[in-house]
DNA sequence: GTCTATACGCTGATAGAC
DNA sequence: GTCTATCAGCGTATAGAC
């Protein structure tokens, strides 16, 4: 069989380029608006692309946040997979929270994207959500149990401190709006670290 | 001046009845979709009227969404106002926590509602939550703060203490999409009120 | 690869009969 | 007060010239 035929091209370096451009556009766009509040219009405006031109390069608006979702999704679980069941307890649940926030400050914007998605019943993302995000959850939930179990730390629902680990430095990325508006002159990014820090070192160190 | 003819009518029975169906249904689509993505035609179907009957009501979709987030910014912030200076603090501070987790449990949509409207930059809130909000959560911060001071409670940064209980609570509401899917054959709202006790009771007991 | 032009359904809102 | 009919504009997406 023919090699060049049968086969995609490789994307050109324009090529590349654009669909990066696309895709931080509608990153941009959808996290503020969410995907059926968002238009392709903007999406276009935004990349500086004409909006056929767009289209030649995703066949679809749904195509787009598509790609962008899967991107996404993989990454965002990257802090939790990173939880060793090796290491010690306490400094792994902090590490992972310090991580989360630091996703929070540094990508505001994939997180409201999540936010949003969520917030609206995950009408999107069902069959991506599924098997990764589940599976994932419950090996953790196993090692943080045995963590309890071991007196490593104190005993508590394992998937409420995931829940509420999420919670507490996502909310710095998808409240933002609001943190800001009550915390004048001074960066939330500032205090959150060692308020999160303490707050688990107090809830989960063992009395000794 | 004749009284009838310079007053506005009052509303009939069926125009009561029929706004709270319009604001109700309004409810269940924005909080679904936000403002953006919510339309007419939807809160006109969930609400049983026709397009042209539900705009008879309201003069437009933006009215609908104005009346209704008035309406739910006042009860939102309930819970904070009855936050009392003279109770003990520990205790204070417990049932806040407590209130706000039932209004996730019994207002959920009001509370996606109103993270939507949020994590979208709230470009429709921006008058409403300027002054109450903002005034509010000074003057608690400082009752939060003397309460330190005075070695009630634990020395900590009152804003994002506020902040944390806002995120874990609302969490429920707001994410019930990711949560119930992570705790299958589990009701999140069986567990979360002792968590969530046990998590600030941690936090803010003084060492003694 | 990128553009202009355009098809065509959906959206918010109005007019006017009943 | 409620309906049918309708409008202008915006929305996604496509056709076809360059």
């Amino acid at each position: 069989m023919a090699n060049q035929a049968n086969r995609k091209r490789a994307p050109s370096r324009i090529q590349q380029r654009n669909r990066k451009r696309i895709l931080d556009a509608a990153l941009e766009v959808f996290s503020t608006s969410g995907f059926r509040g968002s238009t392709v219009d903007e999406i276009a405006n935004q990349s500086g692309l004409s909006k056929p031109n767009l289209l030649y390069y995703f066949p679809s608006k749904g195509a787009i946040f598509n790609e962008l979702m899967a991107g996404l999704l993989d990454t965002w679980l990257d802090p939790l997979r990173a939880l060793d069941p090796e290491g010690e307890p306490l400094a792994e649940i902090l590490a992972y929270v310090q991580r989360k926030l630091q996703m929070s400050r540094d990508f505001p914007r994939e997180s409201r994207l999540y936010a949003n998605e969520i917030v609206q019943g995950a009408p999107r993302l069902h069959a991506m959500i599924e098997g990764d995000l589940n599976q994932l959850v419950e090996e953790k939930s196993q090692v943080l149990q045995a963590w309890m179990d071991a007196g490593k730390i104190n005993q508590t629902h394992p998937k409420h401190l995931l829940f509420s680990i999420w919670s507490l430095t996502q909310h710095y990325a998808d409240f933002d709006a609001q943190v800001r508006r009550l915390m004048v002159n001074e960066d939330p990014f500032d205090a959150a670290p060692e308020y999160l820090e303490t707050l688990y070192r107090r809830m989960l160190t063992p009395k000794g």
